[in-house]
DNA sequence: AATCATGATGGAATCGTTTCCATGAACGTG
DNA sequence: CACGTTCATGGAAACGATTCCATCATGATT
């Protein structure tokens, strides 16, 4: 039971070389063939698995890298989770995954046990905004944003989705429609979104037609119910993501506002369910996978490290969600 | 820049004690009440966060979980990876994230990584069979399965939900509303559900009734239609997973089989979406975060651990997806 | 008073790797 | 032929914690 593992010294020792020989044959180091040779040989035959715990002593820091997201109940931090792990796959890294529930101090928390952890590699959605940041940038580990940037930090990438098109295209459809009342139904961390929705929206803005929800669907729910019993002139909604378009979704049919001809809808984020919903849902389709990928990407290539950040495009889908304004 | 980290020594220095007074205070050993106010003095002063590298080294293992799902995008075991996350947060211990696919052999691979980081605790929904699991459970790692069971291996432990009573209910359920050519649209892995279903079913099974999918949206939906257009005589499908239920709605829909006119549908896991479906759909509710939770308990006490297992209830939720059988 | 048990304490070993450095051989060049 | 350069190689020193073990002081017991 008690079955010691195999080390670096039983190779060498097989392989009648030194331990310094057999770490340099294995990481890819100089040697003669016929002592690669031997050494490959002796660690197939001992069934040699080499331990990250004596090399990441050795090297102060842990391989791995950290991904930090909101909610990994989300559909849109599932795909980008699934991105993150298939690049990290092709690498050969671990990936250590922690939740932040949109709140900058279970994020410290997080990133503290991350450091502990010696992962100096993070790909984060970031909660909090720069200062909250400022401490944790200055310990020196490679940082990439996903999904969302921390404004007055462009010295650290930032992998998005391209909002600002997304947001434009979106009202630009609906307000082709006719609409004029157009709200937004944002969650944390929407700066970005909701300043493209106010420049979008340019003369039509209307302060009271911009709601946010904390990051649990209760709230998400009780925002878009506040919103549209508070202004049922509205016609038009612009949902912040697919727990907010479930939630939209679900107040207005309780609050009998038929959809489209009611009201229309458009939902930041595709998910497979839209297709389901009764009607289907117009969506801004975000590459949620890409995002994690690409960020996974960067965070590994931490040498010349010159991208500011990547801007994937966001494409509208037109489904049953949106129709002609109402006429009153 | 190279600010290098506080370690045991300096606090030890700085407190006027020796390093293994230093490490018997901050793990709870017995030391006089003076030299431990010191030594937290110090500790504190410095800033000093115990590095886990140091330490893994020292006791040959890595702290953290290990959790290995099929598909983190799938809503259901997103759920119970959230589970997963928040035992190991109270226990503030890291969690290393690993997608198998269920694939058996990128399973071992994984398994094989997590070994290698000195991972010795692993919850996982085994895609593999026992003999696949024979080795890696013989390196001595404490393993729990969770969603699904690896037969033949009752030594470790596993935290299911009641599949059976699950699946027995949706029968019941349908048969009682008359509906006598039950289909069952499976997943990888589903051997208990399967069996559970032929049970039910008794003097109704029908084997081609029975098909199976395997990981991927594409094939779930092929699984469907395939189905569907082979045996146009059947009334009701049980689809064993969201990403089946999904598939059956689509490909009935594609097929202008009306839910539940024509076709009375049930799903396994109940889903945000399952609501907003037209119609709501019927399912059976399983508790996946808490089955995450319950599995990460079970792996973090190692010690006394007895439970053979865990059955944690499912509960058939009465949407609108079913309705009595179509008279021809 | 002598002995023993108890508890606090620090030095040193240990975990498994990487990497620095010294050694020696082989080789090419003047 | 002598000398410098290059290369393969192995011993040993890190890395930062835990933990064994010996030491010493203190108080209790005979």
């Amino acid at each position: 039971m008690n079955v010691r593992r195999t080390t670096i010294k039983d190779v060498a020792e097989a392989a009648g070389v030194g331990v310094a020989t057999v770490s340099r044959v294995l990481s890819g180091g100089s040697a003669s063939p016929e002592t690669r040779e031997r050494v490959l040989n002796a660690a197939t035959q001992l069934d040699y698995r080499p331990s990250a715990l004596g090399r990441n002593l050795r090297q102060r820091r842990s391989g791995g890298i950290g991904l930090l997201v909101p909610d990994i109940t989300d559909s849109f931090y599932g795909r980008l989770a699934d991105g993150v792990l298939a690049c990290a796959r092709s690498a050969g890294e671990p990936v250590v995954l922690g939740t932040t529930g949109d709140d900058a101090e279970r994020e410290a928390e997080q990133i503290g046990m991350l450091l502990e952890q010696g992962v100096e590699r993070v790909v984060a959605v970031p909660a909090g905004n720069a200062e909250i940041w400022e401490p944790t940038l200055r310990t020196g580990l490679t940082m990439v944003f996903a999904h969302r940037p921390v404004t007055a930090r462009d010295d650290v990438p930032a992998v998005l989705a391209d909002d600002r098109a997304g947001v434009r295209t979106a009202v630009d459809y609906l307000t082709g429609l006719g609409h004029r009342r157009i709200a937004y139904l944002g969650g944390p961390g929407q700066g970005q979104r909701v300043a493209a929705f106010r420049q979008s929206v340019g003369a039509l803005l209307d302060e009271e037609l911009i709601v946010f929800a904390r990051g649990s669907r209760d709230s998400a729910y009780a925002a878009a119910a506040g919103l549209f019993q508070h202004r049922p002139d509205l016609t038009a909604v612009l949902a912040g993501g697919n727990q907010l378009g479930e939630a939209a979704v679900l107040a207005a049919r309780e609050l009998d506002l038929r959809v489209p001809k009611d009201l229309s809808l458009v939902m930041f984020d595709d998910v497979p369910w839209a297709e389901l919903c009764s009607p289907p849902l117009t969506v801004i389709a975000q590459p949620a996978q890409d995002i994690g990928y690409r960020a996974a990407e960067l965070v590994l290539r931490a040498g010349a490290r010159r991208p500011r950040g990547v801007l994937l495009p966001t494409e509208l889908i037109v489904r049953g969600s949106c129709g002609p304004r109402r006429t009153p």
